[in-house]
DNA sequence: TTCTAAAGGTTTAAGCCTAAACTAATCTCA
DNA sequence: TGAGATTAGTTTAGGCTTAAACCTTTAGAA
């Protein structure tokens, strides 16, 4: 869902509010969703633009490469498929992707001929390095508007 | 992304810290925007699939018809084009569907022969009152956990 | 008026995602 | 041991999205 769209919905749950609305509280909810839609997309399509831009990779790979690079001994499918909260089809696209592009390597499971192990290449996990150190000072730059005692509050509001 | 995946890369921000965390108020910004990502993600997840299952609709086609309830004069291609922040491609698609669903229809523009007028059918208006009468419950059920100062709080520190 | 630039829509190719059907290997337990 | 259930991974069909190329119509300027 988009930002434009989020402020739409928001005209929306006024109109709605005169044959639906119960309290103020309750209309209250309804704009702090609408709010927090608009600051998580606006950030993550920030982050998108700027990661095909420097790197011309996908915000889906990048996380893919996520989950490996912590994981030096690599992952099964599986494990990747549950981590990323994808389905097994997703993932053995990707991993086809970036196996082709030299980023990653499947390996046969010695304990398991079912599964692979998925890692990263030398250059995969390079690759994977530089980009996150750019990713990280990304988020901070979108947050330095922000004290830090109020990003702390928001933080634990919504734990 | 999805609500593990965005705790996997908050340990991923951990472990970077290691190397390139720079202070402690930088990390804790790191760490707000992947709570909010999870929260946004499993809210949105969650309508999503309540929306398929009850309604048998995409969030986008809800949100294609939630443009549509609110102007019954009806809107141009390009702009809904440009509430949804989606492409031309895009809403060309979409309306093709609905139109062929009976829930909205095509004029064609008295004052520019290039554009179309779409709006919602009677069904199409009856269709969506009842999904938005539902889901606004759906919004007030999600935050009935937090009290209304809370609520309050987010909201204005979200600005 | 007529040429050109811009705008409204559509089409196409491709990426990302899912659910469901499928194959092959492993596990369970009677 | 051997049948049936489960697990790992792949394939396929289809939905949503974009960018780019394209066609038609409109608007603006010489």
């Amino acid at each position: 869902m988009r930002i434009d769209q989020s402020r739409n919905l928001l005209n929306q749950a006024d109109e709605l509010g005169h044959e639906a609305r119960s309290d103020l509280g309750d209309h209250a909810a309804l704009k702090l969703w609408l709010r927090m839609l608009a600051c998580s997309t606006q950030i993550e399509d920030e982050i998108r633009k700027r990661l095909r831009l420097r790197f011309d990779i996908s915000l889906p790979r990048f996380d893919y490469m996520a989950q490996l690079y912590r994981q030096p001994e690599g992952l099964k499918m599986s494990e990747l498929s549950r981590f990323l909260m994808v389905t097994g089809g997703n993932v053995t696209g990707v991993t086809d992707e970036l196996v082709r592009e030299g980023m990653v390597t499947r390996t046969n499971s010695a304990s398991d001929r079912r599964s692979w192990i998925v890692s990263l290449t030398a250059q995969g996990h390079a690759t994977f390095k530089a980009m996150a150190q750019e990713h990280e000072q990304w988020i901070l730059e979108f947050f330095s508007g922000m004290d830090a005692s109020t990003v702390q509050n928001l933080y634990n509001h919504l734990g």
